[in-house]
DNA sequence: CCTCCACTGGAAACCTAGGCTC
DNA sequence: GAGCCTAGGTTTCCAGTGGAGG
């Protein structure tokens, strides 16, 4: 059997960590450091906060803000494992749960994680959210525990409806509970979000309220440097390569995530270049690299009608660089579905589809009003029209969609 | 000032696919 | 098996609207 050599080399520079990593995970998402560089208020207010919940008092609740990629998330699970593990030194009957109420999604999802931090098996669905309360709170009150509950990017879950009921009944629970607590640590990055909730659902969360500014150059230079020790080879990252990460990132609201991505991207791509090291010109290709993989993969995994509206805003982007309105992105959409024997939805449905690719950036879409020539959204693409291409054209179904020619749409948008 | 276009976007109902309880 | 529940996507219906043209 033949031996391919180039694979064979990628394993091995692998398995002995390439030249560059000696660990990459340490530059991941979901890595929680040892130490949190300039956080240290944060921790120490944080943990104050919790700290009574050791020996079973009553612990006031909180809520965290400030932009993403400002560390709340790490600070947050960073308190709850020192709390949690502190807890079974002492032996107190103290849980903690984080839920990522995005991730999550519904109410029904989150009040399942919570159920399960205290080892209840719940269903994923078939049972109603009241009957899900019930048991969660029928089992802190037999165990007797003393929960601490990080909701975090607690926005998603009011965004949609004004469907608040969870958390009311969340800071309910908290005051009629009497042999167990639980205490509730709101993490959100959008400031206005309180004005979407009940007022009393405001004035429980927030008992305690922390706040996390944004990163500046050169404590996101301190962060990146104590994570670069760890991840890579000593003597492969070149000083000025990590100052242009903390410059990039700080010039976008001081984003630590971003710089994380930007180093591992950097790391990833001198790695795959052969390199002994990594450059500032790694960093430049790694943001270019960052920003076309959020969209390919953004288009890649997108539902197939949204695929097929991208495709019509494409195909009248040709004809009409300048924008193209709703009432013509259905005409074409509604023909390119007829091409593949797929029956359409409705006008008012892609109307939706277009305000979430809208969201996703993958268009830009706006509400104008041509008065005569009534009111509608003008459509643009978001993305390059290469990239469409590059990536929708591999799907099957999709590809020779690209081949089609519109009929003539019935043009005013100026 | 009034009309009226081509929609927008809210609300509610419907459908499917899952699951529980009795 | 009946009668509930869930999520998530969709359809149906419709009141509301910014502003060019009359």
């Amino acid at each position: 059997m033949p031996l391919n050599q180039g694979l064979e080399r990628i394993f091995d520079n692998f398995l002995t960590g390439g030249n560059i990593f000696v660990n990459r995970d340490v530059l991941g998402h979901d890595y929680i450091p040892e130490n949190l560089p300039h956080r240290d208020e944060q921790i120490q207010r944080l943990g104050s906060i919790v700290a009574p919940s050791l020996s079973g008092s009553k612990v006031s609740n909180a809520f965290i803000y400030g932009k993403t990629g400002t560390g709340k998330t790490a600070v947050a699970k960073y308190v709850l494992s020192r709390l949690e593990a502190k807890s079974r030194v002492v032996g107190s009957s103290l849980r903690v749960c984080y839920v990522n109420c995005r991730l999550a999604g519904t109410n029904y999802r989150v009040l399942a994680d919570l159920c399960r931090s205290l080892s209840l098996e719940v269903p994923f669905t078939g049972i109603a959210v009241n009957e899900l309360l019930k048991r969660y709170e029928r089992r802190l009150e037999s165990d007797r525990v003393a929960e601490v509950i990080a909701l975090d990017e607690i926005d998603a879950l009011i965004k949609r409806k004004e469907d608040d009921s969870l958390l009311y009944e969340l800071t309910r629970l908290n005051e009629t509970l009497v042999g167990s607590s639980i205490s509730l640590i709101g993490v959100s990055n959008d400031l206005h979000f309180k004005e979407f909730l009940d007022a009393r659902v405001v004035s429980c969360l927030s008992e305690e309220e922390v706040v996390f500014k944004p990163y500046s150059a050169d404590e996101l230079y301190d962060i990146l440097s104590e994570r670069a020790r760890e991840a890579f080879v000593p003597g492969s990252l070149v000083d000025s390569s990590l100052r242009l990460c903390s410059a990039l990132a700080a010039r976008e609201h001081g984003d630590a995530r971003r710089a994380l991505d930007l180093l591992r991207v950097a790391g990833e791509v001198a790695e795959r270049g052969g390199s002994k090291d990594v450059s500032e010109e790694h960093v430049r290709v790694a943001e270019h690299k960052i920003e076309h993989d959020r969209f390919t993969d953004a288009l890649r995994f997108l539902p197939l009608h949204q695929k097929i509206i991208l495709v019509s805003a494409f195909d009248l982007d040709k004809a009409y660089p300048e924008g193209s309105i709703t009432g013509d992105i259905y005409q074409v959409y509604a023909e390119l579905c007829n091409v593949v024997s797929l029956e359409p939805l409705t006008q008012r449905r892609i109307s939706g589809l277009l305000n979430e690719l809208d969201i996703m950036g993958l268009l830009n879409a706006r509400v104008v009003s041509f008065g005569r020539h009534g009111r509608t959204k003008k459509i643009r693409l978001g993305v390059p029209a290469s990239i469409i291409v590059e990536v929708l054209s591999t799907d099957d179904m999709i590809g020779q969609l690209f081949s089609y020619e519109p009929k003539r749409v019935s043009r005013r948008a100026a």
